[in-house]
Order: C-alpha cells, then sequence, then structure tokens
DNA sequence: TGTTGGTCAGCAAGAAATTGCCGATTCGTC
DNA sequence: GACGAATCGGCAATTTCTTGCTGACCAACA
C-alpha cells in the first residue's frame, strides 16, 4: 500500500535542530501523516501525555537528555509505541541500547525524507513491518510466568492493532484468531481498538 | 555470581580469523566455558545441528556467508539462543539488522576478552540478563497467535532453566508456576532439562 | 429510514489447561 | 543396597479458554 490514505498515523517528531524538524514535519504532513513535534525531550514527553501518539522518531543526540534516555522514559509510558531513532554520530553501542529499548529502526542522519517516509510506511504496512514483533519492556524480572505470558499477548494484540489501524477484522486474519477469542482476550486484558498507543 | 562454578555454558564461537578465534577459546575455557568453534557459517550451522549450544558468538563479517545471514539460519533452528555480534567495521545498519535477528549485544572487534568474558556473565546471571527478553525472530511473519505464545512461553521456560542450570525446582519459584504445570508445558513444547538451547 | 459493514457480548457446549495427590524413577551418597 | 533429594507422569476434579450461534449496537450512507 502507501500514503494517500487510510494509514491516519500520529507521529511524535524530536530533534533539536529547528530547520531539520520543521522540514520533516512538513514533508510527512504532506504525506498524510499526523505531525506532532518536540525539540527536546521535556517537551517530547509533554506531548506525549496530552495526546495519542502511533509512532514517536527521535534524534539520538540532543543538548540536555539524549534520546535514549527520552525513550526510556517514554516507554515508561507507553511500552510499546514503536520508536525510530536517528543520528549522524551512532556509534555502536548506542545503536545497541537504542535497540534494546526497542526501537523499530535506526536511520543514519541527514535523514532522507524519501527514507523516513518509507520506514514509516512499513510500520503501517502489515506485511512488510509484522516482522519484527519484539518485546523489550523491561518489566520487573520476577514477573511471574503467567504474568509475562499475558503481556506478551496484550503486546501481540496490540502491535497487530496498531499495525491495522485498529481493524479488529484485519487482526483476526492476520493472528489467525477466531474473532470471539479475540474479543475476549481484549476484554480480558483491557485492550479498546481506540485506546492504542495510548 | 560468576565464573568459578556453575554456568556451565556451552559457547559456540564464530569466526574466520583462526588466531583470535583460538584465543577466544582459550580464553573463555579457561572461565569454565564449554566451548564449540566453527571458522565459518557451514561448520556452524553442523555445530549447532549436532550439539546444545547455549549461546551464539560470531563474527560478522566472514568470508562467504556473514554473521547476519548466519543468524538468521541459526535462529530458524533455535529461534531464542542469544547471540552475540562482533565485528570492527559494524555500520550502523548491520547493527540494527542483527539487533532486529534478536542479538543480545553487539561488540567492536577488536574484542577485549575481558569484555566478552562480563558480557557473556550477564547473560549467566539472572539478574542483569533477565532484563530485555526479547523476541525478535523474524519468523514467518504469519505465524499465528497461538504459535507465538507458544514460542514465547518456551522461551521464558527455557531462558529460566538456562539461568538456574537445568533445577526445575528453581525454574517453579522464579516463574512462581507450579510444578505440575510447568511439566505439563515441557512435556507439551518439548523441552528436556538436559538439553537446553537444542 | 433502512441497509450494510464491522464490532461487541450473552449463552452454552466442548476442549484444554491447571493443579493436588500419589506413586515411580533417577542419581548420588553413605 | 538403603536413603534423601529432586523430578516425572497417571489420574481426576476443577477451572479456564475457545468458539459457534444469535442478537444488539453503531456509524456511514443512500
Amino acid at each position: 500500500m502507501s500514503d494517500a490514505e487510510a494509514h491516519s498515523m500520529r507521529v511524535l517528531l524530536v530533534d533539536d535542530d529547528h530547520d531539520v524538524l520543521a522540514a520533516n514535519a512538513r514533508f510527512l504532513r504532506v504525506n498524510d501523516f499526523d505531525v506532532v513535534v518536540a525539540d527536546r525531550v521535556e517537551a517530547a514527553m509533554q506531548r506525549l501525555a496530552e495526546e495519542r501518539v502511533d509512532v514517536i522518531v527521535t534524534d539520538l543526540v540532543m543538548p540536555g537528555e539524549n534520546g535514549i534516555v527520552f525513550a526510556r522514559r517514554a516507554r515508561e509510558v507507553h511500552p510499546f509505541v514503536p520508536v525510530l531513532f536517528f543520528s549522524g554520530f551512532a556509534r555502536v553501542p548506542d545503536v545497541v541500547a537504542a535497540m534494546r529499548l526497542g526501537a523499530v529502526d535506526f536511520l543514519e542522519k541527514p535523514v532522507e525524507p524519501e527514507e523516513l517516509l518509507s520506514r514509516l510506511l512499513t510500520l503501517v504496512d502489515v506485511p512488510a513491518g509484522a516482522a519484527h514483533s519484539r518485546i523489550a519492556f523491561e518489566l520487573s524480572e520476577a514477573m511471574p510466568f503467567r504474568a509475562r505470558v499475558l503481556a506478551y499477548e496484550r503486546h501481540l494484540i496490540e502491535t497487530s492493532l496498531l499495525q491495522h489501524q485498529g481493524r479488529v477484522a484485519d487482526v483476526m486474519s492476520a493472528l489467525k484468531i477466531n474473532r470471539r477469542t479475540l474479543n475476549e482476550k481484549m476484554a480480558r486484558l483491557g485492550i479498546r481498538r481506540d485506546h492504542i498507543g495510548d
């Protein structure tokens, strides 16, 4: 698929370089993304608190707190929002740290707008994006088996819902799960279609 | 904890540089690891097929198939064996690809033996390693819900068994799972205490 | 307003998982 | 060879999950 219709994803774009920030935001908006911007971590956390965000795109290196710290904090609030990093000075340990925090991608700066767009679209796109279902939530290590499995189930369902813009029917066929069962699980786990990424 | 006793992990070390390979293998053996070596992907796959392996440590750049390809193939056989990469020429996309395949770490070459050791030990050590339980296997993206959950359950159990050197009683209390249930699951999933990582 | 497409929830049968109880087995030690 | 520690598996009661069927909702739209 592509762009023109459908996705309506809300992207939180974080970059301390205002020019780049504005340019990328504009480009994404032209391509039907709903873009929220922030030029530093505090502002970004603020945005996260006040609105729904489907995906976070953040610079790694920023004055004050960096992208890794931001991702960690963001994840405390929204454990499953996909985070996409970019940086011009990424060293291997940074990338490792980012990916461990559940980053879905890591782009090298300067970011080609087209590149960013295509990466974001793979997140919308089922076939391309479904692959890396990852759990990187650093939940209490003592969490019992049952709870972990449930958390994983929740994660799978939420991720799939996100990828399908909340269309339950699509999730059903993607996960090969009976509709009734999916309903039950969502009810049991307290998942609501409209609150995804919340 | 540390080194001298207990862990008995079997490491599959893959590197095309025979000198480095031999040196690292020796160092790890001195530190109580059970080391299996291979100097190329084919040989490594062979080793994987014939013996239990608890963790894979592989070079990224090798003649013939590289470490990423190897990890992908290895993962088809053992979806959750932790893989640790190292490379002197890692570019960001490589690291991203590696981490997506579920790499637990990525070291820069030349590898400090001490560094490698400490990374490996965090894998043995529960408290340090338990955090990022990640599933990043890019297995058939269409894998149904049920199957994914089962794979995750298997992973949790195998990991815990590994961390507790196969002591079921410890796994029981760590995962807060009933002994009978654990037995059932192990039987159903085909997990055997002695074949962990197999 | 009536129709359509998609979602949700009650009910009930059937399938599967959980778990306590008990005895069997294995392994190492004395 | 007996003993203790730890694990495994059969049996059966109980609980939970799955799922088809049915009707209710809701929003978009002609």
